[in-house]
DNA sequence: TTGACATATCGAGAATTCTCGATATACAAT
DNA sequence: ATTGTATATCGAGAATTCTCGATATGTCAA
């Protein structure tokens, strides 16, 4: 019986912007200006993007972006901070490990 | 820009019946009953199973289940054989470590 | 040739996903 | 308090996926 969330991946994973994103996330000060502007000192969040960046480099509608975003949190691939009005969101790399390693052994 | 083909990938992993497929053809023995007995001598796929046992392993129709195994071979994760009335399918185990790699190199 | 069988393809209705604009919420600044 | 800004949620129409039964195609056996 496959989780629930390897399918939730999988889905995330099926469409080319939430790719893009997650992809230009590998190199945040490559591919959006720099960050955390807003972030107090003592908070480390490395790495994370604002949605309004990604949204303008993905080219898509506010909605979409936000719920993109959302939705692969929720399957695990990003996680996100939130300071103030911003909410940060960087690769939970350890969980795209974790899928490789499962697809390489389980699947 | 990510190649179509992960996409095609991602998108036939992201069902639970296909899922299962694809795992019970790693270990045909196990999970069907014996195959071959009209696949003649000289003729090399071993671990393909023909889509009737599969069929009736996944509990789906005949045409869905057709149609799952076309999706998951022309996404490269299945290879198949005819012969005669018979297609047998087998997991494309060469992709299949393809994509792990992928996804902990590239995505 | 005829009949039976394995698989593929077709057509369709239901379910899900995509994507948007509009609106709500939450916080910051004045 | 009011205004502005960042993000989230809502509602909806279009597009895609799911899954089926019916039918077509190809092959084998009698």
């Amino acid at each position: 019986m496959p989780s629930m969330k390897t399918i939730d991946m999988f889905k995330a994973l099926s469409n080319e912007t939430r790719l893009q994103i997650l992809n230009w996330l590998k190199e945040p000060d490559k591919h959006f200006p720099a960050q955390g502007a807003h972030i107090p000192k003592g908070v480390n969040f490395a790495g994370g993007v604002c949605v309004g960046d990604i949204q303008e480099k993905a080219g898509v509608s506010q909605s979409t972006v936000s719920s993109y975003l959302n939705m692969m949190q929720k399957a695990g691939l990003l996680e996100s901070f939130r300071y103030g009005q911003w909410t940060y969101y960087r690769r939970n790399e350890a969980a795209i490990r974790q899928l490789a390693e499962h697809i390489r052994t389980e699947l």
